[in-house]
DNA sequence: AATGAATGAGTTTTCATTCAT
DNA sequence: TATGAATGAAAACTCATTCAT
């Protein structure tokens, strides 16, 4: 009885009808929802109605929060890469030695890609699509990432420190970080199914964090 | 040169009917307009009429020759699978001194997707569905690739020649490899929006190939 | 009459706009279409285009409403059945002499049939597919005619009275007194155009009628 | 050997390509396939393909030999209203005293029935569509039954021999008795859904046999 | 803010029928 | 006679989006 004491008024106090009403709270929902669904069914494949269903709100909320399914997409898309970047950010790379720094690296990108699975297939459509809504997005504009140019610093300190070689392009060199995870991430079922093995295990997994590190930094060796 | 005299002929005195009959002809067509469109729109977003007026064949036809749309979209991963394998088949790096091999093996690889940017945006589909047509096929099970027992063995004898260092695992050096090309190449929309930098150039693309060669050759280095 | 004069001005006054929302006429405006439709074209012939035609509404509320056209056949089967039982409800053959019972059941059954001709047609396809929609409904399920057992109690205190004979078995009387004029309704085109002569006629079916009372009520005598 | 020496001659002799041709035979296999799928299916739910599968022949045939779905529908409807008519032909009333040429009539209308169940369901559509291909079929015009006319004298006789009431209309007569066999079998699966019992068993049929004769015989005691 | 009804354009698939050989 | 390719119209069902409350 205490807890129906305690409860029903705070639940009345901002809400008068039936239904509570919590904008921020729905907003959020129906972006979570949009995230699996798209994640899981792609741009073209995610519906409306599932999105709304998952998130336990009105079908109508995704327009009236969103504009369209375009515009919820991108607001993914932007969820996702702020994501990224917030991780960048955490990484404080600046201090540290060369090769440590570039290690750190490898793994954070390895990690994130095993602890959120949905960036790289919710970036398949957009890559597919020609970055149409990356293109189109000014908060994703000002959201480049400091990354590039910290690898570039980077480099040089380990060439001028005599740890790692010279001429290595560190714009390459980052999308190399990236797609050897991603590409292992992204393809697991069809190189699983290809192979006869399942490369998804927890064990499979850790021989290839391990293998990715090992060939970037046996790469960078004078 | 008899041939073309014996058919040419043939084929252009009756063809001033309005139509000719040629099933392999007109499954050829629906197969390379289906792998355009599946390619441009992915499987959920592909639309069979599309697919049809490409063709410049009859809709209809698509489930005559295939049954469905999913069963065309595999067979068009059949082929791309396929064409993937004949490329594999004509490296011939059984006798190469390992290094050359390796070299080729990362360039051909490169140069495929180059040539073939479809294939990954045929896979992305495929993958998120957790290789539901791959695993389905009979014909995809038999197409097992030979080059990893092949990396193996380059590998072994590169290790035994003291040119490649102890300790690789072929698996991975073959999704590595294919992970460097696969990932610039499908993902350069994004990467170019964030970057502010065309990286589909040709120029890019030469420095990129060279990146990607070079990675895995220093990383090899005992 | 207050109420009346409360709504009716309401309902009117924004009545000009083009659409009224009206879920429940909605429902049964396609309920009543879809039993026409089935009942002229049969469940494999029914057009669902049709059936939202003849309800004026969109098509889609036929699958926002029913499902899809096998729900929609169910409902309008539930319908009609629905229809017997309360026609039967409304028999009170309980207070009556035995002869008046089973005299005022015939008529009624031959009554509701010319009432309701679609009935029979409705029932047909349900029949060549072996029963499979009216099995599968629990309301229907739930739904059960009272007049077997009636006709079995009737019986009996007709054989008691010295008015029936013995060993006439309820089940099969009733399904006697119904086919008897089911027949006659379902195959009257047939039947016209085999035997070269209108049966469909009011005269002809008083004739009827009055020939499946008697066929019935003689055969019952001991 | 013998067999194959007496049976590949005759083969041979009309068909020198790899296919026999027996146009007699195809047109059968189709006519026989079509009752089928229309009896399974009904008119409208019938398909072209399917009959031409089940005949094993080349669908185009089907207009080849009929000229379209609704002649080979009409061809199948004669077909059946041949069977009865030879049926009837096959009874031999005439000499026979009133009451066992009526009880003989009911059980030929009865076992006719359960021999050829497809009968009614094929009817049905024909009913529906207000017997349009009857109506229009000279043959079914000129296979008019001889047994009402048959019955009328039976009826006579039988009031003249005081076996039989008055007053009882032949076609009438002749309608119930159909009426009363196959309103069963034609809705023995909704009516033993609704009666949570099976009446299709060979217990319940023999039941219903006698029940129908009975009921007619004591119908027309004087 | 929130709901569910309603819409119209599309999407895959089916089907009777015709064509070319 | 027989075959399989080809066609066009339509069928059931879907879906993003808007409307009315």
């Amino acid at each position: 009885m205490s807890t129906v004491w305690l409860e029903m008024p705070i639940r009345r106090a901002d809400s008068t009808g039936p239904k509570r009403r919590d904008p921020a709270a729905t907003r959020e929902k129906l972006l979570t929802a949009a995230r699996r669904e798209f994640a899981d069914s792609g741009l073209a494949g995610a519906r409306v109605d599932e999105i709304a269903a998952r998130a336990g709100v009105n079908k109508q909320l995704v327009y009236h929060y969103f504009g369209d399914k375009d515009a919820l997409y991108l607001a993914v898309l932007e969820w996702v890469y702020e994501e990224i970047r917030a991780q960048e950010r955490k990484l404080n790379l600046e201090g540290l030695p060369p090769q440590q720094a570039i290690k750190r690296l490898i793994e954070a990108s390895f990690d994130h890609l095993a602890a959120h699975p949905d960036f790289i297939v919710l970036l398949n459509d957009e890559n597919r699509g020609g970055a149409r809504h990356v293109r189109g997005s000014r908060k994703l504009e000002a959201m480049h990432s400091p990354l590039v140019s910290m690898v570039s610093t980077i480099l040089s300190e380990g060439v001028r420190a005599g740890v790692f070689r010279k001429g290595i392009n560190a714009v390459h060199l980052y999308i190399s970080i990236a797609g050897l995870s991603y590409f292992y991430f992204s393809n697991t079922p069809t190189l699983s199914a290809i192979f006869g093995k399942d490369l998804s295990s927890p064990t499979a997994r850790r021989a290839r964090r391990k293998h990715v590190v090992d060939l970037v930094m046996q790469s960078l060796r004078p």
